[in-house]
DNA sequence: TACGTATTTGAATCACGATTCAACAAACAT
DNA sequence: ATGTTTGTTGAATCGTGATTCAAATACGTA
């Protein structure tokens, strides 16, 4: 049998299988029994802990939004120059490819939106705080004179916002020509506009073929 | 029995059968009787026309976002002012409210994007196509000197278009302070910015409460 | 009108996932 | 050690939707 856990710890795990779950066959077209399988345990097992599926679903996407919050707030923390953090932050609310898992789900739940009130909320939610995080990158930046802003906060705020959410679907979508870097570009030139600032991105290390990995590896 | 139809007839029928249900229950959680059932006939008779479901939703969709294209392509023509074009453009990009079909149908596609390459290329196309109408736009009115664009048209193309897809997202998930109308103004609000044009909206003919209805109405 | 064909029905069957639950096993308490 | 609680299994059952297909029906046509 597989190893027995506490309450706690087992829904725990379960919330985190059903998520993968999910990833792979939607969020809408999961079954029992893929979670209980990514779980490493059989589906009466899953209802033991969660009679109701739907309540697993919720929470599994709810601890997938709130992961990738935090992980944008992890990556920007500690910049203090405001050009920095705003480039950061865009980047960071990218996926990073289109396998990104943070941002799939978060796809995922566009459509079932629409139909279903609890998730149109999460995201709404998840919208409006991301909102707020541009706000206060902005306002600070414009209270330091690095940035010149045009228009209210708010509105770059959502604008910004926007367009991450718009070319995470692309990427996610795999267009030909829209990547993480080049959708990065298209929200900093609109970022350029909104704050007068150039906001040049960090030189990237360019690795050349001779770089690829560093020569003195095991030196 | 349910009236007898060529097969062509029947299977264009079925086709915006399939659209209308999915709209209802999901892109991916419909059944197949629910879309028999919204064609008046029986599963039968469904999969007499479409042995495999699969073909016929991706025809549904293909079809439905023919249909929101040629829908946005009938508002502007006529329009020849460049800046009155832009305006009625990005607003017939965006959902007339939550529970616009159209928008819905395109909503629901995004996350299955992410695991079908088909529905990837359909909505990458789409997107594409939006995007060089809005180049068109821009170009011709750069060219007639009402706008300056201060980046290339593609730039601004992509992120018009992406603005509009998140703002249908925010929508159709009935955030509580973006409508049609807010978004239309954040969009809008980017544009001035990319084409250094004010952009007025048409001063919207504004009901007051005697107004509401024609007192005339009968006469 | 009668024949042949295309379309649709409706019932039977199949397939699969959800749900239930008695039995079992692991952890815990005494 | 023993008993109790808790978590898990696995098989049985239920329900639902997909699929099949023979029969029925509408339509075109000769």
């Amino acid at each position: 049998m597989t190893q027995r856990k506490s309450k706690a710890d087992r829904r725990i795990e379960l919330i985190d299988a059903a998520r993968r779950a999910m990833i792979q066959h939607g969020a809408e077209g999961v079954h029992l029994n893929q979670i209980a399988e990514e779980a490493g345990l059989t589906s009466g097992a899953v209802l033991y802990h969660y009679p109701d599926l739907r309540d697993l679903l919720i929470e599994a996407h709810h601890a997938g939004m709130e992961r990738f919050y935090e992980q944008r707030l992890k990556k920007i923390n500690g910049i203090s120059d405001p050009a920095q953090k705003l480039i950061v932050t865009i980047r960071s609310g990218l996926p990073s490819g289109p396998d990104d898992a943070g941002v799939r789900l978060l796809c995922e739940l566009g459509g079932a939106a629409g139909r279903n009130r609890v998730y149109g909320t999460l995201l709404t939610t998840l919208f409006d705080r991301q909102v707020a995080l541009y706000q206060t990158i902005l306002e600070i930046g414009a209270a330091q004179g690095a940035f010149t802003l045009i228009q209210d906060s708010e509105t770059v705020g959502r604008n910004l916002v926007a367009l991450e959410d718009a070319y995470g679907y692309r990427i996610v979508a795999r267009h030909h020509t829209i990547g993480p870097d080049e959708a990065a570009e298209l929200i900093l030139d609109y970022a350029r506009l909104a704050t007068g600032h150039p906001l040049k991105t960090l030189p990237v290390p360019h690795r050349t073929t001779a770089a690829r990995r560093p020569a003195t590896r095991n030196a």
